[in-house]
DNA sequence: TTCGATGCAAATAGTTTGCATTCTA
DNA sequence: TAGAATGCAAACTATTTGCATCGAA
């Protein structure tokens, strides 16, 4: 069978989230749900933008304005982590195992790499600068291996 | 003796990049000159509406617009680079020693650290993600030590 | 004289805000 | 029913682009 692209979505996580609203003494209204099963349905990362276009399409009439508060709130209540890649734009995750993030300066491309690649580093700048690193929140630039290829293979 | 708080403009450097300009065929003009100047002034980094302005000082009639394309021709040209820190907003500096940078989530402070500190971590991002790192084109984000003290002294 | 650089104005993208209305709890 | 959340529209900030003009080489 071919493989659907359609994403999954996550509902305990989903569910999980919701609960913790709950708890926080926020309401649950339509809008929170759909922006919560977008972020829950791929490891992608997605920007604002990303989100209010898939939320477009599992909840007509979402006003991107609510998109922006949400998100802000989502945020604020520990539920959903974002990410600040090159160029300013930030993608949004649902808040799951902490990971810092490198992009692709050429392709775009974004991948996920364990906390703990940085940790080295981390514990250096406490002890040097007294900087407390945030591991997760900004990525790290640079050339992905396939773009790094094409560059070698051009500069003969 | 004494370090000088006024931003002293750096002739030397800025007659450099300008020497640089000419080499590569591009057109050395007010607005250019007055950009290195005002990039040449002191260490701190400046984002490109700093940049504005104070090219409005020296230089009053300069568009923003030109600007920003400057800016953009600077850094191409090799002369500038840019980092981009938490938030969206990108810095600009004279390419000099090229040095990794650290942004305290709450104040705002950047820290200029030399990339030796990444170099470990470059090494293993390399290794085992193929991903060769740019260590002074984003910023990472955390939290220095005087708002980390604080936080300490609040959470009593 | 030529063509790269600039000024201007308008367009664009992304995000935020005030206010009236809706709907969860 | 109260007040949090939303929809809407408009404001805002940052940046980009087309085009005519200017000026460095």
């Amino acid at each position: 069978m071919a493989a659907r692209t359609v994403p999954t979505r996550n509902a305990a996580r989903v569910a999980t989230a919701v609960g913790e609203l709950r708890a926080q003494g926020s309401r649950v209204t339509k809008a929170r749900v759909a922006i919560l099963e977008v972020l829950s349905t791929s490891e992608a990362h997605q920007s604002a933008d990303d989100v209010a276009k898939a939320v477009g399409e599992i909840a007509p009439g979402v006003h991107r304005a609510t998109i922006y508060r949400t998100l802000d709130s989502l945020v604020s209540a520990g539920l959903v982590a974002h990410t600040h890649l090159g160029h300013g734009t930030a993608v949004y995750q649902l808040t799951i195992a902490p990971h810092a993030h490198l992009q692709c300066q050429r392709c775009g491309l974004v991948i996920d790499v364990p906390q703990s690649n940085l940790r080295a580093v981390g514990k250096r700048l406490l002890d040097d600068f007294g900087f407390t690193l945030d591991p997760g929140h900004s990525a790290l630039l640079g050339v992905c291996a396939s773009c790094r290829q094409a560059d070698v293979l051009q500069s003969v």
